[in-house]
DNA sequence: AGTGAAAGATTTCAGGC
DNA sequence: GCCTGAAATCTTTCACT
């Protein structure tokens, strides 16, 4: 099937800035995400510089973004071993039969635990906590020993820090 | 050894407010935290009402937190739905003797990889990746077989969202 | 630490290309 | 969709309580 695309009655615009609605990103758009998330507290006068583009457009595109819901917040990074909470540790489980409601409360009730999925596979859970010493590793694990069977790793190093996924 | 602390000569002040240089945050602090967590762009003047201080006074702690390190910086949030990576996934991950820093660098390599934890036990890395669909899934998981071992799962729900430690 | 005000930036809003 | 320029806000800093 042949449509006639070009030479259509169209205002004259350049095409690479056209951007269909709600998919993809231009390499602009992506420098933003880059930036903002590399820090979200930048001026938009400096961002604008980065990407080459004027502050107000740059403030649209950053609207954009959060209308479109690709941005879904800004937030503070800590450092949990500043707080105290020297250890990091993974924690896998699975519940026992009838145990899962049980589980999920005790897991989200342990404010140690600043993370969980729930996976597919063996494992039910993986939960990411942070804990002061061993006795409150320990401690933690104690609260959803009760519930089912759990494999605790330390965390020893982080070959790829919380960075984006390509654009 | 006794020294007498009280009724020394010093200023009149109310202990409750001393802080030790480095060490315990107060509850204002605390609230700071929270509040820069939940949105790092809140302006300073919505901010120091909301923890019942001065914008000056709140000014200073921010720049404290930064200077000692509790704060490391700021972000945006992504959602990677929205960028067409549907599939979130966690690989674990052991080398085979002698291909530990192939795998590394597989897993650096790897842009769909957004962090990864080298951990004590068992597993020696895990891995979170997003992906578009399971054929992406499985390119993921092909880059790092031929270094080692992986078990890999899909994530379906989060029972904790990334959240702050107790302070 | 708080208040109040002034100076410097930033974000936002116009109007035009 | 982007730019320049001005208005409205916000942040920062300073002096003082």
């Amino acid at each position: 099937m042949y449509v006639a695309q070009s030479n259509s009655r169209k205002k004259e615009k350049e095409p690479s800035n056209l951007r269909s609605k709600e998919s993809v990103l231009d390499s602009i758009d992506a420098a933003i995400l880059r930036e903002l998330c590399a820090d979200a507290r930048i001026p938009r006068a400096e961002l604008s510089r980065r990407v080459g583009l004027s502050a107000p457009s740059v403030g649209d595109r950053v609207r954009r973004l959060e209308d479109i819901g690709i941005i879904t917040g800004y937030g503070a990074r800590i450092d949990p071993a500043r707080l105290g909470y020297g250890l990091t540790i993974l924690i896998r489980a699975r519940p026992l039969p009838g145990e899962m409601a049980n589980m999920i409360e005790a897991i989200q009730d342990t404010p140690q635990i600043v993370a969980c999925d729930r996976v597919s596979g063996e494992d039910c859970f993986v939960a990411r906590a942070h804990v002061r010493d061993v006795a409150e590793m320990e401690a933690v694990i104690d609260r959803i020993v009760p519930f089912g069977a759990t494999n605790s790793s330390i965390v020893q190093s982080s070959p790829v820090e919380e960075r984006l996924v390509e654009l």
